[in-house]
DNA sequence: CCATACCGCTTAATCGATTTAGTAGAACCT
DNA sequence: AGGTTCTACTAAATCGATTAAGCGGTATGG
């Protein structure tokens, strides 16, 4: 399966011809590895003959070094940036008890939802300066009390929940996206639920759909009972009915279309009747439309599927989703600014709650309602 | 379902019976957010009456901690889990020189390919207690050359590059995922890409196309030139054409199909007569594919269009893709377990290339080759 | 009987920065 | 002249761990 090419070993150039001189001369000329020794505060104290304390506050522009003169200060910057001075940030961080560093934890990196999430609150974050550790519990319960844990082993500065249900109270600012946990010290930034159930049943009935199918979230994936709760409240308001037997419920800890083919391929067997269906999500909404094509179901021709979210994929699927759309990468930033905002201020007070308001895209997944599927 | 365990809005407890007492009976006594001092080696210390260095050779169960009897270990860690000691990790990184960290370069998280890859390299790295930085450049020259730097400021062990071609040598172990560099110190993850190229020339060959479209990757894209080249090459002794006005060419910096649409579009507005496109990657085949539809032409009844890395979403695409997979799970597990050995072992040799097999995975989207579109 | 080894620890140096406190000398003020 | 302030720095403590070296006392070996 797999070849080592070469063996590269780097001591014993085997064959002259193919080492590194050629990229060399090509490139910057004097990029040398070995001999580039870390210089640390110490020997570029030594080497202007001043002591660590000066060059620290100088380099640091505190206040303190207001008063040494402007051509030490020149001496030092210019000694610093010739001995390609790098403070080191462990020592650093211990110092001043900063590591401008943040922990996010995530179900699992990689399925649309949660990487536009990062993608926000990478952009917001680095701009800033931070850094972040990535890990992913998937569910597992062990992860889920052990990696908390383990970031702020790491001294990270707060903490960032996507999609992830965490009941005990950490020390830490920390933000949730998606997935209300009323717990101390975690701001939630939440979509407003009710208006996002708002749209999308609106829009159904609007096409005059009545008997629809709804798919409920895995009990593990933090939006799903609110979701369902919201679904059936706004459900009886707009008249809408809920069938038990129009019910579908994830249950796989699977992020890719997977997670929803087979439990419509057994819905599908039922015979059920009706005309819409109400997905979790877009992925699950993927998912299903190719279990209903794989029985010659044609949406939105036969079934208006609608999805949740408005990934990437959505726009370009075939047919292309109509769906309820979460700002993610804008939750991701949101997100993140939060967690910075509570970490700059010594202040204790944070808000509980941010809500975000979800907007209706509608495409090709959903038609007029025609007579519902009854016998196949 | 929540309780107000202290009233963190530390200027107005707005009712104050509701404190910490409460909630305090109910749960494991010491749960307390706010007095939950960190306690350190030197309180544990303190506390036992004993010395840092004892409480610290015997936690870490180093060699020197032999001669100390069973019974004072024993109170050792009985009393570093009554207090709840966590070691803080700066301070043991800084002395020890060692951070279990590594960094990762990214153009961007988030479309299928660099976050399948990153879920290998988590798995694998969170599975060794290692964390991860993760950074994206967007192919901007000046992240480029900052971030590596940032990094190693901020003492991370290695660095693996994703998709990201970069030229400088590095002083410390890297892998590179795609894209092959002839740099010092770098091992390289490629795939093997003229075996790629050849099943997928071989399976529209077989199906009986002759005149095929191709598409080249962005010039920023690691494989697109040795992917390109490989495409030349394999094609000639194939004794496939490759006409200059079947080639598509993808220029922008975008990640989702979005990237391949207009770009398609403006290839059909030419009225190119061919039966079968190999596309860059999957991303850009949906977003060609949409082109095509939009047209009113169908895959794979008109064309037939090849995809490239089997993403999730290929599968359940409709039509779902055929596509060349590239197993990028494994290769970020590869990258990561690499890495790992390299940083574990003194030793500075290193393997510098690994090659990955491709294989290819025959879906909906190719057919039979048709009539050459000539006119549409 | 002296040397060595082990036992069960402790002292102090170290990692590489930041930061508090201080100091010698010059300048300024009254 | 004496006191204060300013200038241009430095010494040493500190952050929280790891680790080399050492130490008094008993046991063992030759």
């Amino acid at each position: 399966m797999r070849h080592w090419r070469v063996a590269g070993k780097s001591n014993k150039p085997i064959s002259s011809p193919t080492t590194a001189p050629k990229a060399n001369k090509t490139a910057a000329p004097a990029r040398r590895i070995e001999p580039r020794k870390v210089v640390g505060l110490k020997a570029l104290a030594a080497h202007l003959s001043l002591s660590q304390t000066t060059v620290s506050v100088v380099l640091n522009e505190s206040p303190v070094a207001d008063s040494i003169p402007q051509d030490t200060k020149d001496r030092i910057f210019e000694a610093a940036r010739e001995l390609g001075y790098r403070p080191n940030f462990l020592a650093r961080s211990l110092r001043k008890q900063r590591t401008f560093t943040v922990g996010v934890l995530v179900n699992q990196i990689g399925d649309g939802y949660p990487s536009k999430i990062l993608l926000g609150i990478e952009e917001c974050l680095s701009a800033a300066g931070y850094f972040y550790f990535v890990v992913s519990h998937r569910h597992r319960p062990e992860r889920l009390i052990r990696y908390p844990q383990l970031l702020m082993e790491r001294s990270v500065e707060g903490l960032i929940f996507i999609d992830t249900t965490f009941n005990d109270v950490l020390p830490l600012p920390s933000v949730a996206v998606s997935g209300h946990q009323n717990v101390e010290n975690v701001t939630n930034v939440v979509l407003d639920h009710r208006k996002a159930v708002e749209l999308a049943l609106g829009h159904l009935k609007s096409l005059g759909h009545r008997r629809i199918a709804f798919m409920r979230g895995q009990p593990f994936s933090s939006d799903s009972e609110e979701r369902w709760e919201t679904i059936c409240r706004v459900g009886a308001e707009m008249n809408i009915e809920i069938h038990p037997e129009l019910t579908l419920r994830l249950e796989d800890d699977v992020s890719t279309p997977a997670v929803s083919y087979p439990v419509m391929q057994r819905f599908l067997a039922a015979r059920p009747c009706f005309t819409a269906l109400f997905a979790y999500n877009d992925i699950s909404a993927i998912g299903a439309i190719r279990a209903l094509a794989d029985q010659g179901i044609r949406v939105p021709h036969d079934i208006s599927v609608v999805g949740f979210d408005d990934i990437d994929a959505a726009e370009f699927h075939t047919p292309s989703l109509t769906t309820v759309r979460q700002p993610l990468f804008k939750m991701g930033e949101i997100a993140a600014q939060t967690l910075l905002e509570r970490l700059g201020s010594a202040n204790r007070d944070y808000v509980r709650t941010i809500a975000i308001e979800p907007e209706l895209v509608v495409r090709e997944s959903t038609a007029i309602a025609r007579r519902a599927l009854e016998k196949l």
